[in-house]
DNA sequence: GAGCGACATAACTCGATGTTATTGGTTCCA
DNA sequence: TGGAACCAATAACATCGAGTTATGTCGCTC
C-alpha cells in the first residue's frame, strides 16, 4: 500500500476552488471561506503555479473555473466526506459517544468495585467498553507500562515501597480513590473478641494468616509498631480462605475490610477493629496523559463517584 | 450540500499519524516521512492540542498510538484515495489523456481548417474531445470573451477595425495561423479573363458581388487603392453562391482563396490573382493563459502543423 | 552503571499564508 | 461619455506554522 499524498494538492485548494464554483466570484469565495479577497486570489495563483495548470480563467469582471478547476471542484465532495468520516470518528471519541477502555484492578475489586464501575458506566457512557483484566498491582502497572491496559486499580499501604506515588515520576499518574480500614479476625472463642477494637499486642503469641506478599508486609510493620514479630503459619490471598481457616481455628489474620465484603464471616469468626490502627488505600494508575482521553477521564469521573459507604470504603 | 472541511484535520497530520503507525516509532516515521525526528514529535503535539485529544501515548522508550491514533490511521487510506483520484483527473488533463476543447471558427474554415484539425486531434490526441461551433469573428471573439468557447479561429484584413491585434490588448491573445490571397471571380466570356493577374482598375465599372460585411470593407478599401468606388449589386456571406452568380453573369467578385476549396467552381466562371493584390490573415485567439492549459496548447500546436499548402494557405 | 536508542525541548530560520491599501479593468447608468 | 460600482490583481507587509540543529532526559540492554 503506497498511499502516496499528492504533496501538491492540500486541502485548503480543494476548499477555495469549492467555494468559487460555489459562489462564482474570487470576492464570493473569499467572503464564504472568511478570507479577503487577496487571500483567494493569491492561494488560487499559488495553486495554479504548483499546479502547472489554470484553475480560472477572467471573463468580464468575474472568473470561471477552467476544466481543471471543476475537476477539482467535482472532487471536493468526495474528499470531505472522507475526511467528514475522519473527523466524524474523532469527534465520536471526544463526545464519549465510542470508546475502549482496558481495565486492570486487583482480586478484591473484581468483586467489588469493578461490577459497580461496570454498572455505572454502562449507564452513563453506554457507548464506551470496557475490557477488565484482573491483575496484581505489581503487574498491573507493568501492563500499563507496556501499553497493554490504559488504568489500573491497584491498592498500597502507607510506606510501601511500591506506593503508586513512586510511579508518577516515571510518565505514570495516580489519584486515590478510596481508603479503608484493615481489621483483625479472631476465631469466635478468642478470649479478645468481645473487644470492641482489639489491641493487637495482645496477639504476639497467636499463630498468623498472612496474604499477598505486600498484605503480609504490610501485617510485619503494623506488628513491629505494636512491638512484636508475628509468627506467620500460613500464606494465602484468598481472602475467603483466610476467614474460612480461621474459623477453623487455625489461627488470626488482618484483612482490609474490602475483603469482606464478597465474603460470608461464617459461624467461627468475628470481625474487630484493632489497634494501633492501620489502613489500606485504593488507588487508580494511568499513563499521564490519559486525562486528556475523553473515555479514560470519564471512566476516572465515574470511579471517584462511587459510593463505597457500605463497604467501609471512604471517599478521597 | 454543506461540505466542511474539518479545519483541525489537516492532510500533514494524516500522513504523520500513519506514517507513525507504519514505523511503530517517531524517528522511523521521521525517516518514511523525510523529515527529521522533532519535526514529527512537534508536530504530533501541535496536533493533539488543536484536536485536544491525545494521538501517541509514550511507552518504554517507545510510543504507540491511542485509540484517536488509531482512527486516524484508519482513515488515512480512505481520504488518500480520494485525493488521489482528484489528482489522477488533474494528471489526465495536464497529460492529454484527457479534456475538452471548446472551439468556434469563421464558416469557410467548417469545411476546411476545422475537419482536418479534428482529425489531426483524433490522431494525436484521442483522448482531447473538441466541440465545434461556427461563428463569424466578432461573434466567436465575443464568446470568447463571455467565457463559452475556448478557442477561436478568426480571419482578418490588414488594417482592419477588427484586428485581433486591438483584442490581445484585453485579456486575449492571438496567434496568426496562415495567410491566403485574395482572387477575382471572372465570367468565363470576360474580357480579362485571359490575363494570368488581373488588373483590378480595369473592373471598375463592373457590378460587384460582396460577401460578408468585413470583406465587403476589404473590398472597398482594395478598390480604393486601385482607385475607383466599386458598385456592390449584391451580398452574400456564400461563397458558393458567389461563384454561382458570377457564373449566371451577374457581376464579379473577390473571394479569398480558401472560399474557393469547398466549392466546386462552375464552367461559367474563372479565378484570377489581381493587382494591387491583398491578403486575409487567418488567427487563432484564445484566452490569456490558454497557453498553459495542456489541451488548448496542444490544439493550438496541432493547429500550426496544418499543411496548408494545397489550399493556397501559407503558413505563418 | 555505561552506552545507546528514542522522544522531548529549546532556539532559531524561513516560507507559506494571511492582512490592508492600492491599482487596473469591466459593466452599467445618467 | 464620464463616473460609480464592482471585481480581480498587485504591492508591501505581518505573522505563524512548520521545519531545522543542538541538546536534554529517560528507558532499555549488556
Amino acid at each position: 500500500m503506497s498511499l502516496s499524498f499528492d504533496p501538491q494538492l492540500d486541502l485548503q485548494t480543494i476548499r477555495i476552488v469549492r467555494a468559487i464554483a460555489d459562489a462564482g466570484t474570487i470576492t464570493g469565495a473569499a467572503r464564504l471561506l472568511g478570507y479577503s479577497q487577496p487571500a483567494v486570489s493569491q492561494h488560487v495563483q499559488r495553486a495554479e503555479a504548483r499546479l502547472n495548470l489554470p484553475l480560472v480563467t477572467r471573463v468580464g469582471r468575474s472568473v470561471r473555473l477552467t476544466e481543471a478547476g471543476t475537476v477539482l471542484a467535482r472532487h471536493a465532495l468526495t474528499i470531505a466526506s472522507a475526511l467528514e468520516a475522519a473527523s466524524g470518528d474523532l469527534a465520536d471519541l471526544a463526545g464519549l459517544r465510542t470508546g475502549t477502555v482496558r481495565l486492570a484492578a486487583f482480586p478484591t475489586a473484581s468483586s467489588t468495585i469493578v461490577p459497580r464501575l461496570l454498572a455505572a458506566m454502562a449507564v452513563e457512557h453506554p457507548g464506551v467498553r470496557v475490557n477488565y483484566v484482573e491483575a496484581q498491582p505489581p503487574e498491573a502497572v507493568a501492563m500499563l507500562r507496556e501499553g497493554s491496559i490504559d488504568l489500573a486499580i491497584t491498592f498500597s499501604y502507607p510506606g510501601d515501597r511500591s506506593d503508586p506515588h513512586v510511579d508518577s515520576a516515571n510518565g505514570l499518574g495516580s489519584e486515590t480513590l478510596f481508603t479503608e480500614d484493615t481489621v483483625v479476625v479472631l476465631p469466635t472463642g478468642h478470649p479478645l473478641a468481645d473487644q470492641h477494637v482489639v489491641d493487637l499486642a495482645g496477639l504476639s503469641d497467636e499463630r498468623w494468616i498472612a496474604g499477598c506478599p505486600r498484605c503480609r508486609g504490610h501485617l510485619l510493620a503494623v506488628c513491629e509498631l505494636a512491638g512484636f514479630a508475628p509468627a506467620i503459619a500460613f500464606e494465602t490471598d484468598n481472602a475467603i480462605a483466610v476467614i474460612n481457616m480461621v474459623a477453623s481455628g487455625l489461627g488470626v489474620a488482618m484483612l482490609p475490610r474490602l475483603a469482606l465484603v464478597a465474603a460470608a464471616v461464617p459461624p467461627g469468626a468475628v470481625i474487630r477493629s484493632h489497634t494501633p490502627a492501620s489502613a489500606r488505600s485504593i488507588h487508580l494508575i494511568a499513563n499521564e496523559g490519559a486525562r486528556r482521553v475523553p473515555s479514560l477521564a470519564a471512566t476516572s469521573r465515574v470511579l471517584h463517584g462511587l459510593d463505597g459507604n457500605d463497604w467501609g470504603l471512604v471517599a478521597v
